[in-house]
DNA sequence: ATAATTGCAAACATTTTGCGAACGC
DNA sequence: GCGTTCGCAAAATGTTTGCAATTAT
């Protein structure tokens, strides 16, 4: 699965007509190898460790690059910096568990059909959004 | 009756041991103000109309300050600033107008019954949750 | 060949911080 | 008077960009 994806954004980068050089293609294989949402200094970090001697700036090049084309997904949580995750997957969104800071992905189509009937009662379309749920696991023990 | 929202500010920080000095009673005078969901810098701009010879660092303290207790709501949307909203109103979510920033707020009874309803599915107690939804306007022009 | 991409350093944008002076309580 | 807050300038982040060299097609 993660190798596909690999290859499968190789591709797509082919008929977007970017060029497959050694360092985006160390940036393909380390962003389809994370199944979180790294940061440009993380996703750095991960590179760096499969291929020295690549750039930052490569980094955030690239990714706004792969983004432009919607290969990638650009998310901005509370933290204020960017946070990069592979697309190809399904459209999700995101519980944030405050005592472990923890992201689980879910999907809940109700939800994506409301905001659609809202939005039109508004009149407007929708372009994206962002869903985050701040949460705590239910039984535990209260966190401080 | 509508007491002001400006003085209610102001008794909200006596309340928490806040000073009311010059600079922070004009900045809670144009937070009151506004409407919108200014960031530092328009907010910056906003109180130098009023009183100039407020620094900007200083908004960003004020901001921060109000933020930790409570009196204001700091949200980061997809531009990567910070911006404010005098709190007191009721809870609500945002529509960003990816074609001119604008934010209108709404607010759905039922996606939030949706949001509790999936977070005890996944064993989660919800601490809060950030629902941006971005649009463009309807049936008209299209952008770009 | 030639246009896209890279590394590097410097520029930029936003937010925070150290400090001595000024101020509210 | 004492602790908070201020203005200022400098630092700290996070991200983008100009340029000459390199590389994929």
């Amino acid at each position: 699965m993660t190798k596909d994806l690999e290859e499968k954004l190789a591709e797509l980068c082919k008929e977007k007509g970017m060029r497959l050089t050694g360092p985006r293609r160390t940036i393909l294989r380390v962003l389809s190898a994370s199944p979180d949402h790294p940061d440009a200094e993380e996703l750095h970090r991960r590179v760096m460790a499969v291929e020295p001697g690549i750039n930052i700036a490569t980094v955030y090049r690239t990714m706004n690059t792969l983004a432009e084309h919607g290969l990638i997904e650009r998310h901005s949580f509370a933290d204020g910096r960017a946070r990069y995750e592979a697309g190809g997957s399904e459209h999700h969104d995101h519980f944030v568990n405050v005592e472990t800071d923890e992201v689980v992905e879910f999907r809940c189509d109700e939800i994506e059909i409301l905001q659609q009937k809202i939005a039109r009662e508004h009149g407007f379309e929708i372009v994206g959004h962002r869903l985050e749920i701040y949460v705590r696991p239910l039984s535990g023990k209260a966190g401080i």
